[in-house]
DNA sequence: TACGGTGCCTAAACCGGTTTGCTAAACCGG
DNA sequence: CCGGTTTAGCAAACCGGTTTAGGCACCGTA
């Protein structure tokens, strides 16, 4: 029916079919208290009637608030939403925005570029996840004064932030395996999107040390060829650990930074025949909720995910809210979970 | 440093610091050719270092248009992240969506009110998906003119829509485990946010019906206390297994409307010591990517979740562009995989 | 009668940009 | 030197709301 072009009703419209100026009309709305009880409700209803609605971005542009929270990510979204990771996560931040009355929005790189996406973001606050410290963008946010709480960045910062003992887990990890006698790892990182900037420590340098450390205490240094990256999904995994295999390594062990990666792996070597955990064993990182519905169930570290969102919602929102409190660091704690991928190295050499 | 209120720098401040109007400044920024070269650079770098970033409230209001789709969702998104299919679906639009150079904006009921959510929105268009077709929210959208696709509503429409054919292939989910033998299956549907609005009839009815015929075909009735929901979860899945189990129903199958409810259902089961699939058989529904690395790896119908994502995305986009077409109706197409979890019903009595 | 309140509503400024004429100067061929 | 065309830049209107600072009528009171 109203199928042309039909201008938007304004509010000046209403105010004119109430015959009321547009300020009454805004009143009506926001603070029907200014306004006589019978003038609010024919404007209500004059409004209704004309199917006004409010235009939210003239809203933004008065109120200089958006209500919304941006959640950036340097990774497509298409790639990120493939790992449950990401979900829960996500999930955890939305759920104290929606209770604190805010939307959600997803910042991500468009073209490729993840400026462009900042600069056209509309929103009051942003959770940056997985941003190195010496990003670039970092610094475009902040001049755009934009509150912003970082997550798996690094810590030493002005910024609040939040993240979790990665290089413990890491470490506990690797002792876990080199204690049932593994000494030949092949380790999958976490393939980053940007083309890593200098300096900055980033999740997969800390949990890389952890498992250094680890194994430097058994005496064994853990080669360069012996770490691959790999796109954090189940598929990245089953492709990393093909390209690996492929290319020779024979480890008794994998070391994957991400339970999509380590549920892939197991994938790639079982469909090379292998058997888990008694041909090799594998260990994840990040304890998903399907680690533990996995064949076999996966042995892996466990974070808080979703409470590392709520707690990045948190900060940003308190950051938001402006109390000019000096920026809180946040790091949560990390734990083994042994299930069943993992088992002696022997046995499979023993069995022979 | 600069910690105090520092008003944001508009293009007022830049146009007075470079001796020009603010028409020049709007130029330089988006239609250099009109401004003399040297003008233009000169303003720019002036705006540089006053950092001067273009409001993008502002310009989404001169513009009329944000650069950014909403993806509407009538369950709160702390719950819908938890559904490994939903991080699927969302990674096809927003696939498309950046693509196109698009935003994504997530819109859940906020404070328990989807309309004040659609109200705060910011978009050029939404896609809604599985929102009832004669959900209110859905002719409130469109009076605010806004273009939408829904996805895995009802699809009679004059709106754009993408489904797949959930009856095929929930039918053919229970010819398998009818011709498998078994007679006395347990259901665990979707649970929707909604108080059920009358008449249209959702996902839930679709499969729902699809699993009737086809037992009816071998002629048993399902009954409705055969039928539970649960919300798209594992855990979900987990509870409401273990309700029916404590209430005493001992199905020989079960058939779940959604992969994470099926594999918490398994998990539920195995938790009571059954084994899956030799004490009892369960088949999901979307074969989502771990549904081939559960254990036991899961059959269940596939559809093709990603797809469907980027299908109603384009749809949206086209709309969007406003090329005044009639609205599209795609059905895509689901199918049995068959996987470990399902098994002869016999086995289990047999072998006592 | 003048005066301070109070209740109800409005005109106009404002938020921070974009866009539409329009003007003035420089350029150009004849 | 002249009329016509570019080129460079500006003032003002506009997008659609909110908010400030009153204005006006009516009231009770000193």
């Amino acid at each position: 029916m109203d199928h042309q072009v039909t201008r938007r009703v304004t509010i000046a419209d209403v105010a004119e079919a109430a015959g009321v100026s547009k300020t009454a009309v805004s009143f009506a709305f926001n603070n029907p208290g200014r306004l006589n009880v019978d003038t609010a409700s024919r404007i209500m209803t004059i409004a209704d009637a004309l199917g006004y609605r409010p235009d939210p971005v003239a809203r933004m542009l008065t109120q200089r608030r958006t209500g919304t929270i941006g959640l950036l990510t340097p990774q497509a979204l298409a790639l990120i939403f493939s790992n449950p990771f990401f979900g829960m996560f996500s999930a955890g931040v939305a759920a104290v925005a929606e209770e604190a009355g805010y939307g959600l929005h997803f910042i991500s790189p468009l073209h490729g570029s993840l400026s462009r996406a900042i600069a056209r973001a509309t929103v009051d606050g942003v959770v940056a996840i997985g941003l190195a410290a010496d990003h670039p963008e970092i610094a475009e946010i902040r001049r755009a004064g934009l509150p912003m709480t970082t997550v798996d960045s690094d810590p030493f910062d002005t910024l609040p932030s939040v993240d979790v003992d990665d290089e413990g887990g890491a470490r506990a990890a690797a002792e876990h395996l080199a204690a049932l006698g593994h000494r030949d790892v092949l380790i999958i990182g976490i393939e980053r999107a940007e083309h890593a900037p200098s300096g900055a420590e980033d999740v997969v340098a800390r949990r890389l040390r952890g498992y250094r450390t680890a194994f430097a205490a058994v005496g064994v240094a853990i080669a360069d060829e012996d770490v691959i990256v790999s796109p954090a999904t189940f598929v990245g995994g089953v492709s990393a650990l093909g390209r690996a295999w492929d290319a020779g390594r024979r480890p008794t062990a994998v070391l994957a930074m991400s339970d999509a990666i380590a549920i892939g792996a197991i994938r790639g070597l079982r469909d090379r025949g292998l058997s888990i955990p008694r041909d090799i064993s594998v260990v994840g990182f990040d304890d998903i909720e399907l680690a533990i519905a996995t064949d076999p169930p996966l042995t892996t570290i466990h974070q808080p995910i979703r409470g590392k969102g709520e707690e990045a919602a948190r900060l940003l929102l308190s950051g938001i809210a402006g109390r000019g409190e000096p920026p809180e660091h946040r790091r949560l704690a990390t734990r083994l979970v042994i299930r069943a991928s993992t088992a002696p190295v022997a046995s499979a050499e023993q069995g022979r």
